[in-house]
DNA sequence: TAGTGGTCTAGACCACAGT
DNA sequence: CTGTGGTCTAGACCACTAC
C-alpha cells in the first residue's frame, strides 16, 4: 500500500482552517482587535478567497467574528446573554425594559401567526413594533399581533393625526387590563428578513433566532408576539427560577 | 439623468431566488417531494450554480430544504416542536422520554462549562452522553457534565469491564438522589462539530442550537448540561404554563 | 456506473466606509 | 479616492447514494 493511513473522509478545508483561525483568536488575538483582510488571509493560508471566506462565515455564525462591509472583520465580543424567559408571567410592556416601541401597523398577519390566533386568514390584526436595545446596540425586533378583539377600546381605523407610537401605547394598555393567564414560547432558527436585516443592521439572509410568545386570556391566545434576535450576538437565557446568586465571574 | 429610477439598493440574486423559491415551494410542491438537481435550477433560473445554492442554503437553514448527497433536494415537514421546558424541575433522565443515554466517559471539560461548574481548569468530571430522538430521527446530542463530587458513589477510575452505558446509569441514579432546586437554562447558535455532526446525520458546521442547563443544589451548581439541537428541523418549545388545550391544527 | 450534492478555484465586479 | 467585505461566475473535481 503506497498509502501509510487510511484515511477515510478528509476534513474539509474550510473545516481545517476554522479550527485554526478559532485557536489563534482563543490565543493571538483580543477583542475589538481588526483581523488582516479576506485577500491576505486566503493567500497567507493558500487557500481561495471563497474557502476562506466559507470559514470566516462559520465564525461569524458562532459569534467569534463580526464583518462590516468597508471597514474590515473585527475580532466578536462574547455573546450578550438577553432574558427572555418568564420573570413572571407578564404582559409585554415598557416597564424600565430595554424595549422601546417603533409603533403600530394593521396588517393581516402571515399564516404562521394566523393559526396561532386563530383569527380568520385575511383578517387584519394590530401589530405593534417594538425594538430591544443592549449596550447600545439593536439586538432584537419585534412584532406583536394583537386581534381587534383583544383591544377593543383602540379604534379600528384612527385618524392619520394620531401618532403611529402614540396608538402602540395605547394598544399595549389595553392589553395590561386583561389577566393574562399564561404564556408560551417557541424558538427557532430563522434568517432576517429585508426589514428586520436592516433594524438590526445586518444584510438580508443573515441568521437570527426567532422567539415566538403566545398570551393566554380566558383560555384563548388573545396576542402572539415574534421577536427576531442577532444570532451571532446574542445568547437567549431562560431564568427558569429565580435569580441565583452568580458564581461564575 | 440617464436614469429613469434611483434605485438605491438592487436585491442580491441569491435572495430574489429565496423569495421566488419559498413562494414556489407554499404552492407547487408536496413535503417530501424531490427539486430538480441544482445544474438544471440554476440553468433555469439563469444563474450560477453557487448563487442558486445561496438560495438553496438559506431554505435548508429555514427548514424548508432537506437536502443529501448523492440523494437530492426533498421539501422538509414542517419543524417538529421539540419540548425543553421545565415541565417541572427535574433532573435529566430515562423516564419514559425520548432520550436515550448513549454511554459515560471522564473528560476535561470545555472552558465555557468550566466556568458554570466552577471547579479548576483542569479538573476531569464524568460525562454522559445522551441521544434524542424524535419520530425516528435524531434531533439531539448531550453531553451531560457532572463533578465528581455531585456523585460521589460512583468510582473515580472503572473498571475496564464495566460497561459504560451501565456507568451512565450510575451515575443519573446518584444525580437523582440530590434534592434539585432548581434550573437555569440558555440558548444560542452554534455549529455542529465532527462528532455531534456523525451523530445528527449532517455535515461538520451545520447550524445547532445549543441548550445550556445548569443544575442547582445547595446553592451550587451541581451538573452542566449542553444539549445540540438540529437547527434545520427542531422548534424548541418552552412550557412555561402548565398545557393549555392547543387550539391550532 | 450514473447522478446527486459538497468542495474548491481564480478570477470579476459591486456596495460601502473612511479618507 | 482607496480598501474593505459582498456578490457572482464558469468551470473542476470529490464523496456519496443508488441502481
Amino acid at each position: 500500500m503506497g498509502t501509510t493511513q487510511l484515511e477515510k473522509a478528509p476534513e474539509p478545508k474550510y473545516w481545517h482552517l476554522r479550527t485554526v483561525l478559532t485557536d489563534a483568536l482563543d490565543s493571538e488575538f483580543a477583542v475589538g482587535e481588526v483581523l488582516p483582510n479576506e485577500r491576505e488571509l486566503a493567500a497567507r493560508f493558500g487557500v481561495a478567497r471563497a474557502t476562506l471566506r466559507q470559514a470566516l462565515e462559520q465564525l461569524e455564525l458562532e459569534g467569534r467574528l463580526q464583518r462590516r462591509r468597508g471597514v474590515g472583520t473585527t475580532v466578536a465580543p462574547p455573546r450578550v446573554g438577553v432574558d427572555v424567559g418568564p420573570v413572571r408571567d407578564s404582559w409585554p410592556g415598557p416597564p424600565g425594559g430595554d424595549w422601546q416601541t417603533e409603533g403600530c401597523e394593521d396588517v393581516t398577519p402571515p399564516a404562521a401567526v394566523v393559526q396561532l390566533l386563530a383569527t380568520a386568514p385575511d383578517a387584519v390584526v394590530h401589530a405593534v413594533r417594538r425594538t430591544r436595545m443592549s449596550q447600545g446596540q439593536p439586538v432584537a425586533t419585534e412584532l406583536l399581533y394583537i386581534p381587534a378583539a383583544s383591544a377593543p377600546s383602540v379604534p379600528e381605523a384612527p385618524a392619520d393625526t394620531d401618532s403611529s407610537s402614540v396608538r402602540a401605547e395605547h394598544l399595549l394598555r389595553a392589553l395590561h387590563r386583561l389577566e393574562l393567564e399564561g404564556q408560551d414560547r417557541a424558538v427557532e432558527l430563522g434568517s432576517a428578513h429585508t426589514d428586520d436585516a436592516r433594524q438590526l443592521d445586518r444584510l438580508p439572509g443573515a441568521p437570527v433566532l426567532v422567539v415566538t410568545t403566545r398570551y393566554f386570556v380566558a383560555g384563548r391566545t388573545a396576542a402572539v408576539s415574534v421577536s427576531t434576535y442577532r444570532a451571532d450576538t446574542c445568547r437567549l437565557t431562560f431564568g427558569d427560577t429565580e435569580p441565583v446568586t452568580l458564581m461564575a465571574g
